[in-house]
DNA sequence: TTGATTGCAAAGACTTTGCAACCGT
DNA sequence: ACGGTTGCAAAGTCTTTGCAATCAA
């Protein structure tokens, strides 16, 4: 914590720890009724802005779910791609094997050289209907 | 138009228009701007009304590029992917090659069959900085 | 005529900002 | 004490809703 220069804080510590336990990425809206259940009752703005500072700091990173709503999840080093239910947004992390990733960098490579893109990341998402909602 | 039961209107037939002569997807608000151009100044709600209607008759569809901005484009039979400029958002749309397709298919599969989700779609997206931005 | 379409104002969901009070180091 | 952190109220952005007026067929 301090070696990013950020003050060790009731909220901003159990933010992280929930995000850290909770295996799934998590909305805004979700961490504040996750908090309360914790015992503390953090301010809407103060979450929110928490996440920005996390955000900022490369602690966390955000994942869109059809566009509608905003998930965190801690950074991890290991690349992940994502399976989402169309239904409840339930989201699973899993990790391509290498033949994938080979193939998709491929042909981002491919892809950006032909559009003179200077190529930054790639997102591979698929959508379905989890076991409970289907 | 009338083939699934939709009146022809001014606003109706100018967004389509748009739509298909504008070859990247549009957002709400562009599409404001774009018909203000094109000397028709309908109110936003109508807009996002008729979006809504176009969407629900299948005839456009919603991408979300960042989750932060929401375009449409009018849906095409061949299945495409997008790269997109992390600075303006310029997208540029790509239909892979069979090679990339069937690969992802076959892994979309075998992570369905494990987690137990019923499969709908997938999207693979490529991030970067386009020519004018980078 | 009749129901779909439109505009306007207002409400809604989510997120950000300004400012004063407060807490960690 | 200092600067980062927090709460509250208010504002901002994008989108949706209610209702009455209007237009296409």
């Amino acid at each position: 914590m301090k070696t990013v220069g950020l003050k060790n804080t009731k909220i901003r510590s159990n933010i992280l720890q929930l995000l850290l336990e909770n295996l799934k990425p998590c909305s805004a809206a979700e961490m504040l009724k996750l908090l309360k259940i914790k015992g503390i009752q953090p301010n809407k703005t103060t979450v929110y802005r928490e996440l920005e500072v996390l955000l900022a700091k490369g602690i966390i990173k955000e994942v869109f779910v059809n566009g509608k709503v905003r998930y965190f999840e801690v950074t991890e080093a290991r690349h992940h791609h994502h399976l989402i239910c169309l239904k409840c947004n339930k989201m699973i992390d899993f990790t391509p094997a290498a033949e994938i990733e080979a193939t998709v960098k491929r042909l981002a490579k491919k892809l950006a050289a032909k559009n003179k893109y200077q190529l930054v990341d790639h997102s591979l998402e698929f959508f379905g209907l989890c076991p409970n909602c289907k």
